[in-house]
DNA sequence: TCCGTAAGATACGGTCCGTATCTTGACAAG
DNA sequence: CTTGTCAAGATACGGACCGTATCTTACGGA
């Protein structure tokens, strides 16, 4: 919990016990209650040290998220658009059940005033894994002749994704059941609607 | 913005005058600088005052928003499925604007631990409308046989406000074409698609 | 060996929390 | 008109944090 020994750290092991200390506090007491009194407290280091590192305690909890969350590697091929897109959307879910509802909700909150900040958040846990489908899935789905290039358009790119993330937040978690019923309902009857007839 | 009146009020009028100021410091220093201290303060009275009718902050807050938003009335029939849906998501799009993304973030992220409180929120915001829809909007489709009843899951009937409330939590805002696109390119090619072939 | 740099300790004024206490005004019953 | 009740309103409290300033001291590189 805290410490007190002689030596002092420096650099990397000072900043690597921080970020867990940020860690142990956020699942004692939780994002609302996380305090960068009680951080510096737990990591036997001082207020002042951690604002040299970063100016907010949204700063520092990006941070700390960063430096837990797995990368985006790359998506498996199983053969199918529906497969590919579970097993992608099965990945972003576990990378979002890491962090939790709360804290993600609390981050997006803090975040909603400072456009900059709110940039750096959605680049690191939207675009990127975006990006990755485009890359991969719709490319092999558009080989196998499963997809229509043309036909994607950016909404439907992050369609899968934005309804992951809704389900997300609002009702606290998806169950296999929504996912399923995500991707059967939506995703792929949007997906493989041609022409888009009003 | 203070007042120093002799006369001392009570009940209805105390309670309007509280929630105006509620409403005026959202509007000045936004959700998240908003304290009890603040609001006490511009209303004229004191904190012990607020904390008699409400016990937080956020149960504070809601009843402001309850006391501002409009109430979901009848649906008008445009005689298509397609624009029922688009003037019922104007209407809902409407309500959002008013409470604003930061808001609709910092209660969300308040609630969220607190299961109770998550219920009332998700109830007045969410269902509220949804069920607004379902006795109407999509009955009429059904009427005039744009739709199938039996295909018409729980899912498809959340469907286009799940995506109206993720595009404004995310992006701050809904245009008019992302409003379009979310209907044309999504809700109803998935509301077309009858046989949900894998 | 020495010196710059950052760690670590401490303290500051400030805001806000939630609650307790007390006085005083408004209103109604008699 | 008198009087009793109840909530409004004022004030103060200990406590948690904030973000910053100041000062000493240990580490690590030159």
């Amino acid at each position: 919990m805290e410490r007190k020994v002689a030596s002092r750290r420096r650099g990397e092991e000072l900043e690597r016990a921080i970020l867990d200390a940020v860690w142990e506090e956020f699942l004692e007491v939780g994002f609302a209650k996380l305090s960068m009194e009680r951080v510096a407290k737990r990591a036997g280091t001082s207020k002042p040290v951690l604002y040299r590192r970063w100016s907010s305690r949204v700063e520092m909890m990006l941070a700390c998220a960063a430096s837990r969350v797995p990368k985006a590697d790359s998506v498996p091929n199983t053969g199918s658009l529906r497969g590919d897109t579970m097993a992608l959307l099965t990945f972003a879910l576990a990378r979002m059940r890491m962090v939790g509802r709360t804290a993600m909700l609390g981050m997006l909150a803090e975040v909603s005033a400072d456009p900059e900040a709110r940039g750096v958040l959605l680049a690191g846990l939207v675009n990127e894994i975006v990006r990755s489908l485009n890359g991969s899935v719709y490319a092999r789905a558009v080989k196998r002749g499963e997809l229509a290039e043309e036909h994607l358009t950016e909404r439907l790119r992050r369609l899968p994704f934005d309804l992951l993330r809704n389900e997300f937040i609002i009702l606290g978690d998806v169950t296999d059941e929504a996912l399923a019923s995500i991707l059967d309902e939506v995703v792929l009857p949007a997906l493989r609607a041609r022409g888009a007839s009003v």
